[in-house]
Parts: C-alpha cells; sequence; structure tokens
DNA sequence: AAGTCTGTCAACCGCGCGGCG
DNA sequence: GCGCCGCGCGGTTGACAGACT
C-alpha cells in the first residue's frame, strides 16, 4: 500500500494559478499566517487547491522580497561556490542568497549558469549540440570531440611543457582498462569548467590510492590516477568525489551543512572567482598537469 | 508564413525526515 | 518502538514564448 497522498488529487486545481487566487492566498497568510499546517490552509483560504502547491506558491513568488530577474555576478559566484562544495543542495544555497528561492537558483542553474560555466558561447551551441549528439549516438558518455585510441605512447603529449591539447572540462580524461606505468602528460584545460569549480586552495589524499595529490593553489593540478580496474571514469568525477571526501570525510559523513561549516571552503580567491572576472579570457585556460598508467582517451 | 525546435520557468511529484500520538 | 502525517527538498515535467529553418 503506497503512501496516502496529502489531498484529494482528483478535485483540486492544479496547474498555473490565477491572480484571484494569488490575491486570496497572499490575503490569508498575512492575515493569519500559515498556522503551521499548509495541508488545512487552501481550505481555510477558500482556494481548491493541495496545499503543497498553495506552500510552493507563498515561496517562490508571493511571498514579500522575493527577488526576480537576473542573477548579479556576485550571486553567479556564491551559486558557483556552494555547488562545488556542496552539490545541489539548493535550499542551503538559497539560503545565503536573500530573496531567492532554491528553486529560482535550481532553474538558473540548470537553465544559465551551468552553460555559462561549461564555457560554451551562443554561437558554438548548435555545433556542440551536434556533435552530442552524434557521440551519445556513438555511446561515449561525454559530449565532446575525442581524440581516442591506446596512448601507451601519445607523442604529442609526452613530456610536452604547456601542450597545446586542451582537455575539454567535463571529461578531460577518462580512464579504463589496465595502464602501461605512468607518463607524465601535461596539458591545457580551456573553458570554464567544472574543473574550476572545485579550486579552493587545496590538497588530498585518498585512502585507496587513487588519488596522491590535488593542489589546486597554483592553478595547476598534480594527480596520480590509478584506476584500479574501476571502469571510465571522468577527471571530473574524480575531482568531485575526492573534493567530497576531503571536505566531508571519507565514507558516512555527517550531510548536515550549515553556513560556518562551509564558509571555510567558498574561498575568495577560488578558481571559479576568476571566471567572472576582468580577464575572462585568461582566466579560462588553465595548465595541468597528470600522471597517467593506462590506455586513456584523451578529449580536446 | 508556417512548422519545428529550443530555452525558460512555474508547478508538480515522490521521497526522506522528523515530530507526534 | 512503531506508524501516521505534514513538511521540505530535489528532480522532473509541461506550457509557453521566441528563435530558427
Amino acid at each position: 500500500m503506497g503512501r496516502a497522498p496529502c489531498c484529494d488529487k482528483a478535485n483540486v486545481k492544479k496547474g498555473p494559478w490565477s491572480p484571484e487566487e494569488d490575491r486570496q492566498l497572499k490575503e490569508y497568510i498575512e492575515k493569519y499566517g500559515t498556522g503551521g499546517n499548509w495541508i488545512a490552509l487552501p481550505h481555510k483560504a477558500g482556494l481548491n487547491r493541495c496545499g503543497k502547491s498553495c506552500r510552493l506558491r507563498w515561496l517562490n513568488y508571493l511571498r514579500p522580497n522575493i527577488k526576480h530577474g537576473d542573477f548579479t555576478d556576485d550571486e553567479d559566484r556564491i551559486i558557483c561556490n556552494l555547488y562545488a562544495t556542496i552539490g545541489s543542495r539548493w535550499s542551503i544555497i538559497a539560503s545565503q542568497l536573500p530573496g531567492r528561492t532554491d528553486n529560482d537558483i535550481k532553474n538558473y542553474w540548470n537553465t544559465k549558469l551551468k552553460k555559462k560555466l561549461l564555457g560554451f558561447p551562443p554561437s558554438q551551441r548548435k555545433a556542440h549540440q551536434q556533435l552530442q549528439k552524434q557521440q551519445q549516438q556513438q555511446l561515449f558518455p561525454y559530449p565532446f570531440e575525442i581524440r581516442t585510441g591506446s596512448f601507451s605512447s601519445p607523442p604529442s603529449l609526452e613530456g610536452v611543457q604547456n601542450s597545446q591539447y586542451l582537455l575539454s572540462p567535463m571529461a578531460a580524461a577518462t580512464f579504463s582498462s589496465p595502464l602501461p606505468e605512468g607518463s607524465m602528460h601535461q596539458c591545457q584545460v580551456k573553458d570554464s569548467s567544472s574543473l574550476l569549480m572545485f579550486g579552493s586552495e587545496q590538497s588530498c589524499s585518498s585512502s585507496d590510492g587513487s588519488c596522491t595529490q590535488i593542489s589546486y593553489g597554483s592553478n595547476v593540478v598534480d594527480y596520480e590516477l590509478c584506476n584500479g580496474g574501476q571502469p571510465m571514469r571522468s577527471l571530473e568525477s574524480f575531482l568531485y568525489e575526492e573534493t567530497q571526501k576531503l571536505l566531508l570525510g571519507d565514507g558516512e559523513a555527517s550531510l548536515d551543512y550549515n553556513i560556518e561549516e562551509i564558509k571555510p571552503f567558498v574561498s575568495p580567491n577560488n578558481w571559479c572567482n576568476s571566471l567572472f572576472g576582468d580577464d575572462l579570457s585568461s582566466a579560462t585556460t588553465k595548465d595541468i598537469s597528470f600522471k597517467t598508467t593506462g590506455k586513456a582517451m584523451y578529449y580536446y
């Protein structure tokens, strides 16, 4: 037996709110408050709506001091920092942006900010999308042109300083099967990227040996990847996981955040901030180096 | 000009959690 | 300790408008 529905779905209105409904709800809450019971509220307010719907409408639209419209660079920065630190905890992120709702921020992230960070200007979106489609058909999980093959000796990368190769941000390198032992590669990461988002000054080591070091301070990422038999692992997820481990502790970390806990990780100097600085063009290319032990795919 | 595609955003849905009896 | 209930959250959907072909 499933959970009992919160209201009689067949007999409540759904869809967009009319100005009259807005007025009714607003007037009622301003006069009587929510009474701590959203389920009973619509009936009392004379609305034929589900309590959850009323709550959402109030929180996201009707309550005082709601900010609508464009996000500022400062807000972008905060969202970016917090997303990099705690992921999609929209309510926590919203709590740091007065007047913004979690729904607003979530929408903004999904529709605009993510694309901005991924560095696809509108003029390149089309090409990017076509490529993405093409590669999805090929069952490649990442939307970038692939320089593929078994790189036991990638001559153009090996030992190259400031290589012209540009690793795509979302999946700079993906490692699969066992690897010939470790040549050091140096590449650049082009575009604003999720990689950059993990950029407060940090270093870490992981217990499983998959990561010996990540240091962000100089905008250089040095690390060693041993895939340990794991299937296809993107640099992005690697960094994300390591960052999570670092921030939360290994394993069953507490997921209770408050801003005091988060603050130390929201660095005013992190890479993410450079995305919004004056010199965007220079900020979007970073040198990284990495040492591999196996077959790799390079994206550029 | 008409049809199709894409982006945006309000709203919905389902689930987990905590309070309470 | 258990089950019920409401709240809050994050993911997803769908309507709509504007852009594109």
